[in-house]
DNA sequence: TAAGTATATAGGAATGTACTTATATATAGA
DNA sequence: TCTATATATAAGTACATTCCTATATACTTA
């Protein structure tokens, strides 16, 4: 895990986006793979509008990018980013998310037609 | 560095502490030495009670103890708090506090009368 | 091109945060 | 015990944050 010097504002910055609960449930998910927006949805209690502003928090921070993939835009961690190895770290001190995972792959909201 | 499994609504609550610049600074200082809220004051540009609130919700946390002595008390890092590793860690990505520690070394707050 | 789904943005309300000044409390030393 | 110093607490204010609902935008498919 190398760690580069970054500045006490940036770095701060960064804890206070995880700082969140729903934010750092996020990261977790992401660490497992890569999610949209419905799929999120499904696992808090939220607004769409809600989700899509913690993930566009974590994007201006370059913590995240999107690939849009048809009607969907899919959310991933930027493991390019020089906080990827502090979301990794932060990410791995909570409790595992597979359970949420499981909830996802259940109810499967990006297949609603069965085909 | 070990890890224990934090609950999500623990560990953002550090987060959240850490994601202030003061606090995180405050934080990679005490790695350096325990200092007293008049050493502290020489380095923030802030009031003594907005310093003395800081420390208040690290403490509450559990990331500081304090001690007093005489007419001063002494903050410094929690090394048996389950988040002192964390707090290691987040404080060495930020650049070294060494100028600042020079710095109340140099003022030298709690010697005032050079006794 | 119209309708449906996914996501983003705008605007607003409630709450939380980080400061401030004023004041209280605790200790030290004359 | 009086005064000075160190720190904490209280109360208020400005601003930030996080949610919501309503609406706009983008893509898909009939």
């Amino acid at each position: 895990m190398e760690k580069t010097n970054i500045e006490v504002e940036t770095a701060s910055q960064v804890f206070k986006l995880l700082g969140d609960k729903t934010r750092l449930t996020i990261g977790a998910l992401l660490m497992k793979r890569e999610l949209c927006v419905c799929e999120l949805l499904e696992v808090f209690e939220m607004s769409q509008p809600s989700i899509s502003q913690h993930l566009r928090k974590l994007k201006d921070a370059g913590l995240v990018k999107e690939a849009r993939r048809g009607q969907w835009i899919y959310y991933s961690l930027n493991t390019n980013s020089e906080f990827y190895s502090l979301v990794k770290y932060a990410t791995s001190l909570i409790p595992d998310q597979d359970e949420k995972i499981r909830q996802i792959e259940i109810s499967n909201p990006t297949l609603r037609c069965g085909c």
